[in-house]
This record gives C-alpha cells, sequence and structure tokens, in this order.
DNA sequence: GTTCCGCATGAATCGATAG
DNA sequence: ACTATCGATTCATGCGGAA
C-alpha cells in the first residue's frame, strides 16, 4: 500500500511558493498562462513585461527545486504584428542569469493545431518544452520512456502514419517517407526530444491546456514513484491528476478560486493505492 | 525554353557578398556552420563568438535580399558543457536589431534512421529553420506545398461542407457569407511550421547538411520560376543544385576550393530547360 | 459489439471596423 | 494615428448516436 499526498494552494505563486521549503520538489511541470492570451481570465501579461512577470517566480522555483530536480516549462510565444515574440528566449537568457542551467528543449508537435489560413503564415503545430535545472547531475529515468516497440509503434502508426504515409509518398525522392519500415522492425523505441501529442479538444468543465500524455512522459522521465511534482500554475489540475495516478505527490497552486475548488473536489489530499503485479498505477 | 543562370564564387560571404546588387534575391536558404562544428573544413567558430561573426554577414544579406523576399536560416545550437548553447537565440534578438523581422520559427523534425543514447539527453531529432524577412510584406506561395489531407477527408470530406454550412448559418448577418467552393472538390490541406523529413542515410562524397527536401520546400513557398535563390554558406551545393531542377536562378558562396571546384563542375553555369505540358523540372 | 457519421471546438492569426 | 473588438478562415480529433 502506498500513500500520496496532494497538497493544494489558493493564491499567487509567487506567494505561496514561499511556504514551500528549500530542494524539497522533483519535478516541476507547468504551463504558465501566455503573454495577451486568456486576457478574461487571468487578466493577460504584455509581452514586452513577460520576463519581468515570471522572473521573480522562476527564483522560487529555483529555491523549492531539488539539486538533483527538473523544471520543464511549456510555453510558446505568440504573433504580435506580423512576427514572433521574443519573450519567450529572452525568458530563457534572464533564467540562466538567475542560476537555472538550460538543458534541453523538447518539441511538442501538436498533431491537431488550430485551424485558420493567412498569407503571410501557416497554422503553428508546436510548442516549446524548455527543460531546466540546477544541477549538470539530475535524475532522469530514460528506461521508463523507452517502450517495447509493440506500443510505441501502435501509437506512432494510429496516431501518426495513415496521414503521414500518404504525405510522405507523395514526396519520393525527397527522403520523404523513407525509414517508416525501420520504425517497424525495431523492438525498442529510442525517444527523441520531439513528442507527437493531440491536443485533447474535447474537455467537459473546462478546457486542458494539454494533454495528459504530456506530464504523464516527463513524470516517468524525471521522477519515481513517491517523489513529489509541482504546477505552480495548476489550472484546471491536469498535472497534479496524472501524477496522482502515477502514484506521486503532488502540489497545485492556483490563483482562481474556481479552478482551486474544482481541483480540489477532484483530487482528495490522500490517495491510497494498492501494488499489484502487472497493474501499474491501479487505484486501491 | 527558359534559361537559368547559376554564380559561384569563391571566398569569404562577407567579403563576396559585396559582389552582389542591393535587393537583387528572392530567397536566402542556408546552414551555416554551426559553432564549434565542423572543426576540420571550417575551423570552428566559438560559441561564444557566434553572434560576432556571424552579424556582419547578415547585414550583407539584409542589404541584397529584395524586400519582397525571405531568409531562411536552417541552424541548431549544440550541446555544451551539459547545457545548450544560447549563441542562436541570441542571434535572433541580435538580427532584430539589426533590421530583420523575425517572421516564424518552422521545425525540421528529423526521422533518423541512427538512433543514439546518453545518460542524461535524448537523441536530438529537430533543427531550426529561421525565417526573417526584410518587409512584413513578402511573398509567399502557399499553395505550392499543399499536403493531401488527412484520413477522415476520404470518408467525411462530404459532411465537412455540410458542418461548415451550418456553422456558417449560425454567423450570417452580412454579405455572401463563405465560399462554398473553397470546400467542394479539396484534397489537399496546408501544411504547418513543422516539416517532417527523413536526414539523408545514404553518404555520398560529402556530408550533406540538409536533405533536398528541405531547399525544395522553401523554395517552392518563397519564389517562383526565374527567381534568384542564394546560398552564402554553399558548402557541397545543394540549394543550387535543387534551385536549378526548379528553374530558379541560383547563386552560391563556398570558402573552401575542394567544395567550390565540385559544385563547379557538377552544376554548369547556364542549364536550358524545355517548357512541356505535365513535366516539372524537366531538363531539355 | 464494431464501424461509421454528425458535430462541436481548440493557448491561432489577420484584416476590417469601431472607438 | 493608435488600440480594442470582431468576423472570417481552417483542419484534426474525440465523443456520442446511428447503422
Amino acid at each position: 500500500m502506498i500513500e500520496t499526498r496532494n497538497v493544494f494552494l489558493l493564491g499567487d505563486c509567487e506567494e505561496e511558493l514561499k511556504n514551500i521549503p528549500d530542494n524539497s520538489v522533483d519535478l516541476i511541470f507547468t504551463s504558465p498562462p501566455y503573454a495577451d492570451q486568456r486576457v478574461k481570465t487571468y487578466g493577460g501579461i504584455h509581452p514586452d513585461s513577460y520576463v519581468e512577470w515570471f522572473l521573480p517566480k522562476a527564483e522560487e522555483m529555483l529555491r523549492v527545486l531539488k539539486p538533483t530536480g527538473t523544471f520543464v516549462l511549456n510555453i510558446k510565444e505568440k504573433v504580435a504584428d506580423g512576427e514572433r515574440s521574443t519573450y519567450v528566449i529572452e525568458l530563457i537568457l534572464a533564467m540562466k542569469k538567475q542560476g537555472w542551467l538550460w538543458t534541453e528543449e523538447f518539441i511538442w508537435h501538436k498533431r491537431n493545431c488550430y485551424p485558420g489560413k493567412w498569407p503571410n503564415r501557416f497554422r503553428d503545430a508546436w510548442e516549446r518544452l524548455l527543460q531546466f535545472n540546477k544541477d549538470k547531475k539530475f535524475s532522469m529515468y530514460q528506461e521508463e520512456v523507452m517502450v517495447p516497440m509493440g506500443d510505441w509503434a501502435k501509437t506512432r502508426l494510429n496516431n501518426l502514419s495513415e496521414t503521414d504515409k500518404i504525405r510522405d509518398e507523395s514526396k519520393v525522392g525527397s527522403g520523404f517517407g523513407k525509414n517508416i519500415a525501420n520504425w517497424l522492425s525495431r523492438d525498442k523505441a529510442f525517444p527523441t526530444n520531439v513528442l507527437h501529442l493531440a491536443t485533447e479538444c474535447n474537455n467537459k468543465n473546462h478546457s486542458a491546456a494539454f494533454p495528459e500524455g504530456l506530464p504523464e512522459w516527463f513524470i516517468k522521465l524525471f521522477t519515481k514513484e513517491g517523489d513529489t511534482v509541482l504546477d505552480p500554475f495548476m489550472g484546471s489540475g491536469t498535472t497534479n491528476m496524472v501524477a496522482n495516478r502515477m502514484r506521486r505527490n503532488s502540489i497545485g497552486i492556483e490563483i482562481l478560486p474556481e479552478y482551486y475548488e474544482m481541483v480540489k473536489y477532484k483530487l482528495s489530499p490522500v490517495e491510497l493505492y494498492l501494488c499489484e503485479e502487472g497493474g501499474k498505477y491501479e487505484k486501491a
């Protein structure tokens, strides 16, 4: 029997993070409000002041993260006046000055991105997953995401391939589509820093910012059972719910009471799990 | 009969670019030596001085590009001492100060055949394709790169137009409404800003920096026949060869005599093409 | 029970119109 | 002139009901 603890805090994470001890969190996974987005719900942060807004929060996150821990930041800059805004890359530079190591940048390829057509631009189908660390020696459990090819192939082929194969075949001679057979013949899939996940566009009470598969992958990769996962911009609590299911302790901070209450209602502060052969993450 | 002109220059592009007139190039597509990469061939540029090294060259490129033209820069920062280097994002900020517009960042997802494994990092499967422009109004031929629609289109195409009509009627209020013709007989969709191309695994007598499909896609997108494509870091001449095949004029600058000679040998300064029904890019 | 179809809707972006 | 709002455009996905 494993007991997993959930802590939910209501308020601005810049303040609420101060209630969390130094070096106590194994993974921070979050998707903050993007600049000028969600103006109605979060008030909206102007691109020009985004770095300044985020930096003190990042400072607290740096404090609460264990030296072996990892911070994964899901973010994407929007277009302003025909150009990509630079606040995200400015944030990277600023966080480095703050003491963070910018270890890696993963790409989340959104298969079902928002539609639309413009004369000067295609649809934006990717977001950044910036990996930051306190120390060069951090915990990483690669084998947890190096799943057998059987499962991975099904996912890849179901999610990706029918469309991709068609598109590939139309590009003969350009190097497209040559290597699909290679993916099929492997017994182990080696993950890369590119993730393919569809957004979940059909949620009930709320719109999830990201699919569950996203936090799940990083929780597998950077934590083990019993570790602690923090989301300082909890929103609808996707990260916490997934962490919970995977037998990790979770901390969530949310500034909006309606989201805070909703998550508290959905997830209990203590969850009990039964250890069973074969069944992972099964609730007791 | 169409005549296409190729110009090859031997030398440092910072100097050689000065031989090219103002506002004369429609597309610059290039993959410069990455910092600390290709140490043997280019001498290697240290990450700390990369921006400083690149900037005067970018200044000349800004001069030779037409106002309607586009600069596509294929680049990826390497890992140094466990961290991603920041010279690429610093370069973006510096080029903006120089007058460039950072219009878009495309992702080249490299579907590679050779996996790798490190204790703290997965294989890097993507590179940046940074799009810069001089002006907000630039030429873009989107219909040239359309891709087949997803699977659902086969069975759901009819329904989609129904759905769309209904959705449209809910917004009726003024004018003609939408153009239904856009949806009838639609079998292609516009692509996104994520490109899937396999790296070329077959080794030739040189190591190509990128597969032919990469310049081909951007040449289709940003130029028409008879336009001029420039690669200031020509290397083995992939960009020029593709441009040539697609009936665009090309300019290539290369600092290493052996590459320069090889390309001159492969590609003649003037190519003649026969215009035929149905056959695109067929050599006379 | 499968499969198929109807349908709603997304961390989007632009251009026109209104204040 | 400059900003805020709004309508138009578009494609992939999952759910739920129908065949």
